[in-house]
DNA sequence: CACTTACGTAAGTGTCAACTAAAATATTAA
DNA sequence: TTAATATTTTAGTTGACACTTACGTAAGTG
């Protein structure tokens, strides 16, 4: 969990998270953005992002291709929304629950 | 911004943030539940904290009262939430349906 | 006033993670 | 097979930050 947090926290990820915000693109795409960074970093800060479920890989060809994964941010944002009001969380909490076992919407 | 889940992401703070989650505590009560951290490490995290707007500091008599400030929690929310944009999924869609189109591999 | 309590701040240290250069790996094409 | 391309991995350096000890400060007590 905190895993995510931090791979969020460092602004080189933060920059690369917000290229894929639309579309995915290449390793090589993203490392040439960057003017004082060196493809292998960003090499390294995707492996990172991967890690931490932020990201998800697709090979074509020679290269690979990254795009956000949803859910990665879907999980932090459960936790913040734990913090920012807890009682309210845990009565939502509950209401999706009850609402599951009826198997429909409000 | 990045200041802010920067606070978020460090181990030591984040417990200290749900150590506060509910009620307020001194900088002494905090400090006392760390096994193997002293007091003033976490002064200085409580300072990062504060910085970063995650909690607010109160003074009552000799001690510093802490407690959360729900309104930097919302601003990472909101940020969150922009990345979790519902177009997202539309395009993670049509990266699968590609990416079924290549098949073996080795 | 002196003394105690409850803190924060300063200064110095050690560790970890972000970085670069060089080597390795995987894919495609000749 | 060899070469070219795209990227990861390895090895090693360095800077940032989390930590500790020591000191400083503000508020309450006798």
């Amino acid at each position: 969990m905190l895993e995510t947090i931090q791979a969020l926290a460092e602004p080189t990820r933060f920059s690369i998270l917000r290229m894929i915000r639309w579309e995915e693109k290449s390793a090589g795409e993203i490392a040439g953005r960057f003017k004082n960074i060196t493809r292998p970093a960003v090499s390294q800060h995707l492996g990172v992002l991967r890690k931490a479920g932020l990201v998800t890989e697709r090979r074509a060809g020679t290269s690979r291709m990254y795009r956000l994964r949803p859910e990665g941010f879907a999980e932090i944002k459960a936790l913040l929304e734990d913090f920012w009001d807890p009682r309210l969380a845990k009565l939502k909490a509950v209401a999706e629950k009850d609402e599951k076992q009826r198997g429909r919407k409000k």
